[in-house]
DNA sequence: AATGAATGAGAATTCATTCAT
DNA sequence: CATGAATGAATTCTCATTCAT
């Protein structure tokens, strides 16, 4: 067993069969149908370019209910940025404490390709966000707490593998990473996303 | 001959010996002053959080001023983000039609990490536009026409040298090359950048 | 029946007599608070020395509100100017289809002159618009649309009077009734309204 | 001999016969250049769409020699409309004391529908002045001056033709003027000036 | 919980006017 | 005379946020 063993697919619908999508609608509280229209339209025109009314319009509620559920509309940022990295959170499992085989980290990087591509709005939103530096402020370091495990193990395994500078090649491996999701979000439909995992895989396993 | 046979620093500084700074700095225009203010204060604060007042502060002119020189802030983002791309022009000379040599190469990674860390504001910027969705209309393409005949040069490169999949290993390489310098800026103190480049080479050459 | 069978003044005070003025005051809207507001100032300054912050400020609310209401100064002229005109479209009734008799011309012009009297503002800020080229393209050929029915109707009385060239005639007229109430615009307090009015009723009735 | 013996034209014109064109073109001063582009701009943008750079631009001077001439651009609107007002004081001699004959007023009459066709540059600008409550301070009552002895005239005309009431007659020329100019104005290609002419001729005299 | 009218600080932009050269 | 760079007050408009209902 290991720490990819469950996909967040898997996780995230694990809920009793009888909970119909109707029911899940219903259920589907006011919070998060701001933070839907929210990452939306983040996403789409840039978080300076999204007003609080757009927003509101979109999610179908009235300006003033919006600050029931968040405090502002850094706030609702925040929201948005960490509700997207706790989902990563899953795929980074900080909790690995073994050593990474070769499987595993080749479903470490297939699953990485794969929320490139299934959560490209919160990608569009974080690489927007990493390079606006008034911005940055909001999201804070709370990213470097999840990736610095994942970097941990990842030293790890090239020590082991005997690559001759493990430190060097976890940063080269951010950045390739980095790179790959830029690239992608930019033109998802030219970049050749398969073609590159692929290529990536052979160089790591 | 090659396309680097002249590098930036050397045409830029290519005046005559009598030239002194003073004289320089006198003949340097207004509108460079202006650009120069804006570079700084768009790399410091990112696009959206700089105003029009606070680069004519800093570049010690008034409002009005600006507004004689570029027709709008808009304007003014896409002289100041322009003048870097042509700058660049240099580095990724399009004439180059023969077939790129391994040192020639060497000396294109080794500008292209020059340039990272020589014109870190820029970049900053140019990825801050690339993000912002809104902003990068502003821009337009004119990026991707100097990239193309550089990836052109890239992919006869690795065919030559029997690259499997040219097409696949430059968009590879772009990406990489994106992603080093995404990581440098927003980190510069701690990014390996020589450590870095070196692998790169290696992985190359 | 006749087009001038009931006047403005009849169907707007048509209501309740039960309705105070209190009443009518509360539902008075601050749309129409706004477009008073403009109205008087226009008048009273020109548009272009009314600025945003004077008309908020006379209607007591803030500047922001007004863009709640009104998509632009430009829009809220436009809105003002509508105001009038269709305040006029009573008066100038298209749907007349019958021949005029001289008691019915005679009453229009009554109306008229009344109009000119009692909607000064709007008169003022009208020649106002026609004689700012770029501010006439704001208003369009609305009022033309208007002017046009009303202008059939009078060449057809003027035919049937045996003036000998009825369309020079309603130019003629209409150039008049314009003269006349700009001058009495001008100088409201010393222009001899009521005895003009006898005048241009002898001369075509 | 009567007060409209002599055409503008020819007054203007009355220069000696070895005046060439060119020379004139050479004499006509810089603040001639200024207020012709002033009058033509005026007339076609309006007062508060010009501004001084279209002005100076058009006159093919610089902003600065435009302040030699004018001491603001209030002043350079009081200059134009001044001078257009005393282009017509010839028309409108305030001289002429005796009593005016049915032959004269023709002529008169003639001569103020020439104008209207001739100047109507000026008379955009002068009704558009008008109708601007803050501009017309500008011009102050410098053209009741004028008009002043020409009402008195007329009134006098009016009375020895046995006119009931030479007074609200008076006001009331002065209105229809006033309103076939405007409506000139307004539409000049449409407008059947020449046909109004000879029905204002027919009715007063 | 929900609304949306109301606020006002703050942003970009314009343009008449000045003044050193 | 002549220039046009430089100024800055004034204007329009935006939008996050509040609050009475």
């Amino acid at each position: 067993m290991s720490i990819f063993d469950l996909p967040v697919s898997q996780k995230e619908t694990g809920m009793s069969p009888r909970t119909s999508e109707q029911y899940k609608e219903m259920r589907e509280s006011k919070r998060n149908l701001i933070m839907k229209s929210a990452l939306k339209l983040f996403a789409k025109n840039g978080v300076f370019n999204t007003t609080i009314n757009m927003i509101t319009q979109d999610a179908g509620i009235s300006k003033g209910l919006m600050y029931n559920y968040f405090k502002s509309k850094e706030d609702l940022l925040r929201s948005v940025v960490f509700q997207g990295i706790n989902k990563l959170l899953v795929l980074f499992d900080p909790d690995h404490d073994g050593v990474l085989t070769k499987a595993e980290l080749k479903y470490f990087i297939e699953e990485t390709f794969r929320t490139i591509q299934e959560d490209i709005q919160f990608w569009k939103i974080y690489f927007s966000v990493l390079s606006q530096p008034q911005v940055l402020k909001i999201v804070g370091n709370k990213f470097w707490e999840i990736l610095n495990p994942v970097s941990k193990i990842l030293k790890n395994y090239l020590k082991n593998n005997n690559y001759k500078n493990p430190e060097i090649e976890t940063q080269f491996f951010g950045a390739l990473m980095d790179g790959i999701c830029i690239n992608y979000i930019l033109d998802p439909d030219n970049f050749p996303l398969e073609e590159i995992k692929q290529k990536v895989i052979e160089l790591y396993t």
